[in-house]
RNA sequence: GCCCUGGUAACCCAAUGGUAGAGGUAGAGGACUUAAAAUCCUUUCAGUGUCGGUUCGAGUCCGACCCGGGGCACCA
């Protein structure tokens, strides 16, 4: 055997980075390049500190998909950037002291090296940082364009805010009811903010996801159908006591209607301020009002809450049998979902249930579902059942009266069928420094004043000399050279919005801009964005699966209803890669079990990790470092070199004149692997990668031999399969087999379907489904030889004596079973 | 509570309804070596969470339950 070099992993890393270098192996849309188009995303980073074990993960699924489809012939865009703006930042600035530009900056350049080190098929001439004015005025355009379509407004709202920090916080930033960044319980607070009308989409943010049924991951829909939550029901309308106009109240079971005992408003509503008016207990409701208020988050959570609330005197009339409903006013009716009232049906609804025995209101049954009688149980009866005591409706089933009432009361004007959901406007105010400017112009006579198109970007000042301090308002307030501006209408004095966008806008439209990220003119070309989008593979980690998707599709949604884009969803694949942990939990420097993959990468190479990072499973489960052997993937890598080595054979050699049986497993791998990488279990394809260079260690040492052209063809089939997930140890195959860089360009071998079918295969014998015996047989053998080989195996023979066929299934050339 | 996921060997994991075991890790033995490392070869271990159903045949499909992970949750 041939004395083999020792395999210098890092000695390999060092020469062939600047060798890409120079060919841009993964340089996409050349005006030249005729291959059709295809686009991979990786979900952008967030440059807080170097990469860790979680990019590397999940850059190596994106590289494997980029590169497999260049092998496939396609002219891939798999770009990167940075989501460089955000708290953090301008934490570490307040800390230094300095301006979040040094950070933010510095350590984009530290991430931009690790990840060339890492080499990532990235094509580094489209890089973005979403803290550029070059794309954050674009935010600002497109805020312009919503503003104009009426999607961008502005309102009093209760926030979600922390005293502590002194800033809005958005609901994502609320971790159980606590300040994510100082665990302060977080109150609301009435503000006048930004918001963006995502409700307007909810029904097509809804029924767009048919089209990515099996695309997407069952979980992540999920997700994202329970975040809008559609609700369908109908809206009611009582007539009230004393009271002008009629009460509108929603309800998603009018079936039972005749079963409503009282009315519920939201203590926080201002209909509920109304109707306490002239009612003698305006100090009681107030009273009550400020201890709702006074709840935190927390206490609201608390699952099994008594219910609270106070009778306001006033009665509402049912319209189907004028009965007087009592209203009372609680704060377990939400004041901004429905019209902030409610029917209380207790019989068929647990929450009125517990609040009709608290406050010993009476309960009437109406549907007959057969369960025990809540009045007894205090347990609701929410089933399936025929409607009694329903007046016109009795006898009707459950889903039939809500058709037929529904019907009634439309004809009657006294109701409609309607939706809601759960699903709030975008709240897109944050009294922040490190963010896109908003750019609208508060003019004491004019109003809001846009800022004109031309007038974009509104660029941040210096943070020099401003208090980056949370303080209840937006640092950018103090910048007084730019906060006072004239109007652009009348002229006079006025001052620039001081808020800033929040972060998810920057991140929802960036797989646009890719397409020509320099473009000075304009956000995205509409040409170049019809060529390259949508995206035809998106790679991130499920922690986005609600907020950056869901915002990305309606910015998507809107930007086609402009007329900007052909399509209305972003991304037609999505893979959810797991998380990398260590010892069962997610790394941490506190709970001290953070790997650091700079040390991984010294210690055991790019390659290994890579491969060990694609090999512990399926891309979508979490990894547990401790369960990874890097050093078995190093030792692996090291055979797949050897047998570069070995290869006595030119290139060039025609291959079919090799050793038939190493070509067929040569070719069944590349099938195989094929099949694995494109339905996403590259944990497979690599142990298909590992059969292969098993079974070619053979073919040299005590098979056909180095000579053989057969053992080339293999060879040169690991290199190419390795190129998905060990570019260096590919490369350098690659070389040793005397090919020019880079392997990455190859292109994949050419199967050739003579060589996938079997010489022989094992068909099983069964008898009543127990495997009795195994024979080999042609592989296009009839069903009717197989079934008399069967018969006349002797082991079949021998269980047949004496005994009848009732049946007998045969599936040639891999079974029969003979039913006895 | 509702919904989505998953449960295969000591461990990580493979198996278009058709031979449970591909690959790896760890362990054991052997060859080579003064020895070790590296390399090469050989090798132990389970029957798929539980119960029931469909089927000629179930890890795979259906139902219920148990356990783990995740989402939503006073949304009427």
């Amino acid at each position: 055997m041939a004395e083999h070099e020792a395999y210098d992993i890092h000695g390999v890393e060092a020469k062939w980075l600047p060798i890409w270098d120079q060919i841009q192996p993964f340089k996409s849309g050349r005006a030249d390049d005729a291959r059709p188009k295809r686009y991979v995303l990786d979900m952008f980073p967030y440059p807080s500190g170097d990469l860790h074990m979680g990019h590397a993960e999940a850059y190596a699924m994106g590289d494997v998909i980029a590169r497999y489809w260049i092998h496939k012939g396609f002219n891939v865009m798999h770009p990167i950037g940075w989501d460089s703006f955000g708290l953090p930042a301008e934490n570490a600035a307040i800390k230094r002291g300095s301006d979040p530009r040094e950070w933010t900056y510095e350590n984009i350049a530290v991430q931009k090296a690790s990840m060339r080190r890492y080499a990532c098929s990235f094509d580094w001439d489209r890089v973005l940082h979403t803290s550029d004015p070059e794309y954050y005025r674009w935010n600002q355009w497109i805020f312009l364009q919503m503003y104009k379509k009426g999607l961008a407004y502005r309102k009093d709202s209760p926030v979600n805010w922390c005293p502590h920090c002194q800033t809005v916080l958005a609901n994502e930033q609320v971790v159980a009811g606590l300040c994510e960044r100082c665990d302060t319980a977080v109150t609301k607070k009435k503000l006048n903010q930004w918001y963006f009308k995502i409700t307007d989409y909810a029904d097509r943010l809804l029924d767009d996801m048919d089209q990515l049924e099996g695309k997407w991951p069952e979980k992540v829909l999920q997700m994202q159908r329970n975040w809008i939550g559609r609700s369908i029901g109908a809206e009611v309308t009582f007539e009230i006591e004393g009271r002008e106009s009629p009460i509108t109240i929603y309800t998603t079971r009018p079936d039972t209607l005749y079963g409503a005992t009282f009315m519920v408003v939201a203590v926080d509503s201002p209909l509920a301020a109304e109707l306490v008016q002239g009612t003698g207990v305006e100090s009681e409701f107030a009273k009550y009002l400020e201890t709702i208020k006074a709840a935190s988050d927390i206490d609201r959570l608390a699952t099994d809450r008594p219910k609270s609330g106070i009778f306001l005197h006033r009665y509402a009339i049912n319209p189907v049998n004028g009965e007087k409903l009592p209203i009372w006013a609680s704060d377990y009716v939400l004041a901004d979902y429905g019209t902030g009232a409610i029917m209380a049906v207790p019989a068929h609804d647990q929450r009125d249930l517990d609040f009709a025995r608290a406050m010993k209101l009476p309960v009437r049954v109406v549907v007959a579902t057969g369960e025990e009688d809540p009045v007894e149980t205090g347990i609701a009866t929410v089933g399936e059942g025929q409607l009694i005591n329903s007046g016109s409706l009795d006898g009707l089933s459950k889903t039939e009266a809500i058709a037929a009432i529904t019907q009634e009361l439309s004809v009657k004007s006294l109701g409609r069928a309607a939706k809601n959901y759960r699903l709030r406007d975008w709240l897109i105010s944050r009294q922040r420094f490190w963010g896109t400017p908003i750019p609208i112009i508060h003019c004491p006579d004019c109003g809001e004043v846009p800022v004109p198109e031309s007038a974009l970007p509104v660029e941040l000042p210096s943070a020099q000399g401003l208090d980056l301090k949370p303080a209840g308002t937006s640092p950018l307030g103090a910048a007084d050279e730019w906060v006072n501006v004239p109007c652009p209408q009348c002229g006079k004095a006025a001052k620039r919005d001081a808020d800033t966008m929040d972060t998810f806008v920057d991140s929802s439209w960036y797989f646009l801009r890719y397409t020509n990220p320099d473009d000075t003119a304009q956000a995205f070309d509409k040409k170049l964005v019809a060529e390259w989008a949508p995206v035809d593979q998106y790679v991130g980690g499920v922690t986005h699966a609600i907020l950056h998707l869901l915002y990305s599709r309606f910015f998507t949604k809107v930007l086609h209803d402009i007329g900007l884009l052909n399509f209305t969803e972003p991304f037609t694949r999505l893979l959810n890669q797991g998380m990398v942990l260590m010892d069962g939990s997610a790394m941490s420097k506190s709970r001290g079990n953070l790997v650091r993959l700079s040390e991984q990468l010294d210690t055991h190479g790019v390659d290994a990790v890579r491969i060990s990072l694609i090999f512990a499973g399926p891309p979508e489960d979490d990894i547990d470092w401790s369960d990874v052997s890097p050093s078995g993937s190093l030792k692996f890598l090291n055979r797949a070199w050897r047998i570069s080595q070995d290869v006595e054979s030119k290139a060039g050699v025609d291959f079919t004149t090799g050793d038939v049986a190493l070509r067929k497993l040569t070719h069944k791998a590349l099938r195989d692997i094929s099949l694995a990488v494109e339905t996403y279990r590259f944990n497979v394809a690599v142990a298909r990668t590992m059969e292969l260079v098993n079974a070619t260690r053979k073919a040299i040492d005590s098979g056909c031999g180095p000579a053989d052209p057969a053992v080339r063809e293999a060879a040169e089939a690991i290199a190419i399969s390795l190129s998905l997930v060990a570019p260096f140890t590919a490369e350098e195959m690659w070389s040793l087999l005397g090919h020019a860089p880079s392997v990455a360009l190859a292109g994949w071998p050419t199967i050739d379907p003579a060589l996938l079918a079997e010489d022989s295969v094992t068909a099983i014998l069964q008898i009543n489904g127990k495997i009795k015996d195994r024979i080999e047989v042609s592989p296009d053998i009839s069903d009717a030889k197989l079934e008399q080989l069967a018969i006349a195996n002797p082991e079949i023979a021998a269980a047949l004596l004496g005994a009848t066929i009732v049946k007998t299934i045969v599936r040639a050339p891999k079974l029969v079973n003979i039913v006895i």
